[in-house]
DNA sequence: CATTATACCTTGACTGCCTAGGTATGCAAG
DNA sequence: CTTGCATACCTAGGCAGTCAAGGTATAATG
């Protein structure tokens, strides 16, 4: 299903924080999960995470680490079954940006969560019996 | 609960339709029904729906009808105070700006309303657990 | 060696919502 | 009667996040 952009708006911010809070991840890697997380329901496009990871990390709420990727790929993206970690000690590897959630970012996460929730529920009650 | 006015992007099309698709109403009052049925979680401003509303009129969904308030008001939306309801028979009222949805309209509001439910409970998937 | 996937980034345009204003009528209070 | 408030309509200008489209570079694949 094509959404309508203009549903994005302001969801980026919580989806990015709510992963980040699970385990660090890189900006690609972001786009993937959510994309499959949703099922393509939703397809982010790296133009739109790429300036919100910056905002949030100008922000105080994330926190940037750059890293090679090591020998066993961690991204799996396809991959939704088990992921066999080769730990095979290859170190040469394509620079990736890893971000991690700060302390600040949690408080705005949960702010931000509650947020949808009151939100989606207040569309919900207007929309109720469509 | 001040929202991110960003979350309102895309939301107000589906609800206005939804709930022109109940009784044809007029722009201010749809303000109100909003504002009241939300709890006040919503707040829509009337820059916010005068051009929305013209936007569907011109896209041949809403069809407008200019009426004269009858007398018995229908409006009660805030009814706060007790605001005894004058029943004061003078057909003499402001003019009010109705609008009704078309079957075009109905044909919208279907799809918009599948769309919030695909888009919403995708985000929900993702922020599950938070 | 060529192609694809990975992985990062930026610029410019778009568009819908908000702010802030404007007009005019009806009604209640002073 | 006059003042004020709620009703009821409208518009112009600005803002800000998303998208489209482009760019660079490395690793894996055929």
């Amino acid at each position: 299903m094509d959404f309508s952009q203009d549903l994005m708006r302001g969801t980026v911010v919580p989806m990015v924080l709510a992963l980040l809070s699970e385990r660090a991840m890189y900006g690609y890697e972001i786009v993937k999960v959510v994309n499959a997380r949703t099922q393509g329901r939703l397809e982010w496009k790296e133009g739109t995470l790429y300036p919100a990871l910056h905002r949030l990390e100008a922000q105080g709420y994330l926190r940037a680490r750059w890293s090679k990727a090591a020998g066993g790929n961690a991204t799996s993206p396809g991959e939704t079954s088990g992921a066999g970690v080769s730990a095979s000690g290859g170190e040469g590897g394509k620079d990736r940006k890893y971000y991690a959630i700060t302390r600040k970012g949690k408080a705005e996460l949960a702010r931000r969560a509650e947020e949808w929730r009151q939100f989606s529920g207040a569309v919900d009650a207007v929309l109720m019996g469509v």
